[in-house]
DNA sequence: TCGTCGATATGAAACGTTTCGTTCATTGAG
DNA sequence: CTCAATGAACGAAACGTTTCATATCGACGA
């Protein structure tokens, strides 16, 4: 930088001003540009974080299983849009972006992240009901965040929902409107948030069903293809009341589901009706094809994205966006 | 920092040693750390990096296609594997990690990165067929950097290597073994690197195949399922000199040829053998699971990761780093 | 002509660390 | 008792920016 003052003849100062758009007459900006690129000069990252106590960049922050950091690897679909939609608007406010998955043991991580401005800001996304003590202290000292999802109440002013409640619930009506008299549902992973909503999207949608002998049916698997083929010969197996339809939490239990009925003889969709959550690639390849939630992953990331920015720049969503997700219906139910 | 050095009766120089261990006496370096632990002083990334010249993180680039930054969204997967590769690895050296995707027309962004020092090394990973000249800037001041599947020898000896080319002599010899006569190749896309190699290997292993009337077959497509449809629906349609297994590029154009060969009445693999490349999810949700190629994924990251971290620390690994690639059988060939 | 104002440019003081060279105290050998 | 050697702590100078208060200059109205 004292070099590109030198050979423009200028202060540091001044610079600096041509650099961050400062005013500075027209002529004088452009020797400085001139010497900017004759000397190859790029700001210091460092030195202008240090002085103007931004850093440029976000975090995207996954807070994982209580135990393990295994980020399920049949999800790689979903985290991978919303990496992919967080860049979008990164890219477009010239900001600098990161991904971590953390454990539930390791909040602290996070908050040191904050306080050492790694970054100007985080994103959010619990994976599990836990305690979210952390959150209080990260508000403590008004560092933006926003959450997808949160489970809790706390900085919910700030937060983009999926409305997977709804959605499973809409889902589990269409199979009874479509004359399906006994549902069975396959459940994620019990503690897992999303999980939880579906969940409870079916049994409303159950409990709705009034003049229907509808009875809930709740197998609790874990999001992935062996979890529902498994949860299926159990189904399967149990023998009498054999259910006409089979809901899935997700795409890859879903998937599973229909390769267990199609080890058993058992005709989708004729026999029984098989859907899923999420429509990730996997669903599209089975046949027939998966009868699924549609689940706008990338626009997800782009909101909380968009959400935290606004909230960099000290201007106020208050109100926390909602996703409605629509049904796609096909082949499998 | 002050705080804290006031709180413990030392100087700032040496909290700083406390920090980084240096030599501190024991009884010195318990009050520091106590007051560190009062204060809850966390220390700031910008000071430290604009003094020590280090960031403490690195980056993974991803050189895209030549105009649009479009990471072909079939390929989650992949990505979101190798990320995780890196991301173990960094947090093993304490390293944060971040990632960006860039189009070929802007590789000066990625210099710019490591010019600025936002971070201290860099993952590449090629995409397309280009001209690489940004590299040698980089290293004209030594910038560390590792490439994945480099096409040009510049930084040759910082690579890790997956053996796509040798996988696909060998899946093809596979199919020769097993009797097929007529073996069709759709390709991806013609400028993409993996895409290259994976070619040149169905074409090693027909020209090896003395002795038998073999010839090349190549559809070239776009590593997407409805390429790999329409790609089938091309070869079907061709009438004359039906082939007897069509191998694929990849999984996902694999699945569409599968698809598109039942929609036919073709079975498979009575009639034609199918297989693809990459083993991922998406071939395991295909009836009949797809025969392919596993790539360990995860463990390239992991590998790019250390090879990166070597170059930081000043270690060199003269040697590339070569995975070779085993076949997964299963009933689609 | 004088005073004021606006537009430009500047000098210097931070920002929070690490590190080099130095000081100070303690110990052990001669 | 002296001197050298070792170990522990320190002071101060960087690192590369941004920004605030100030200085310069020309133009303009009174």
């Amino acid at each position: 930088m004292k070099d590109v003052a030198r050979m423009a003849n200028v202060s540091i100062a001044t610079v600096s001003l041509v650099i961050n758009d400062g005013r500075v007459r027209d002529t004088t900006r452009a020797r400085v540009e001139d010497a900017i690129r004759k000397l190859r000069y790029i700001p210091q990252n460092h030195g202008r974080g240090l002085r103007s106590g931004r850093s440029h960049a976000i975090g995207l922050y996954v807070m994982n299983s209580p135990d393990v950091d295994d980020l399920s690897t049949e999800a790689s679909d979903f985290w991978f849009q919303l990496i992919r939609g967080v860049q979008a608007v990164c890219q477009q406010n010239e900001y600098y972006f990161s991904f971590e998955s953390l454990t539930w043991r390791e909040p602290e991580r996070l908050v040191r992240r904050a306080l050492s401005r790694l970054n100007d800001g985080a994103i959010i996304v619990p994976q599990y009901h836990r305690h979210y003590s952390f959150l209080s202290e990260l508000e403590s000292f008004k560092y933006p965040y926003v959450m997808y999802n949160p489970c809790v109440p706390v900085g919910a002013t700030h937060s983009v929902f999926a409305m997977d409640q709804q959605a499973q619930r809409d889902m589990t009506a269409y199979l009874i409107a479509a004359g399906r008299s006994s549902i069975a549902f396959v459940a994620g992973p019990p503690e897992h948030v999303d999980a939880q909503n579906r969940y409870n999207g079916y049994r409303e949608a159950i409990a709705a069903a009034r003049g229907y002998p509808l009875q809930e049916q709740v197998f609790w698997s874990d999001f992935t293809m062996r979890g529902g083929y498994e949860a299926a010969v159990t189904i399967l197996d149990r023998g009498a009341c054999a259910p006409d339809a089979i809901a899935c939490a997700n795409d890859y239990l879903a998937v599973g589901v229909v390769h267990a009925l199609r080890d058993r003889g058992v005709r989708v969709p004729d026999d029984v009706a098989v859907t899923g959550f999420g429509d990730h690639d996997v669903g599209r390849s089975v046949i027939p094809r998966l009868t699924t939630v549609a689940l706008p992953t990338w626009e997800i990331g782009a909101a909380l994205g968009s959400k935290l920015f606004a909230q960099i720049r000290g201007v106020s969503h208050p109100e926390p966006t909602r996703f409605k997700l629509a049904l796609q219906i096909h082949a499998s139910a």
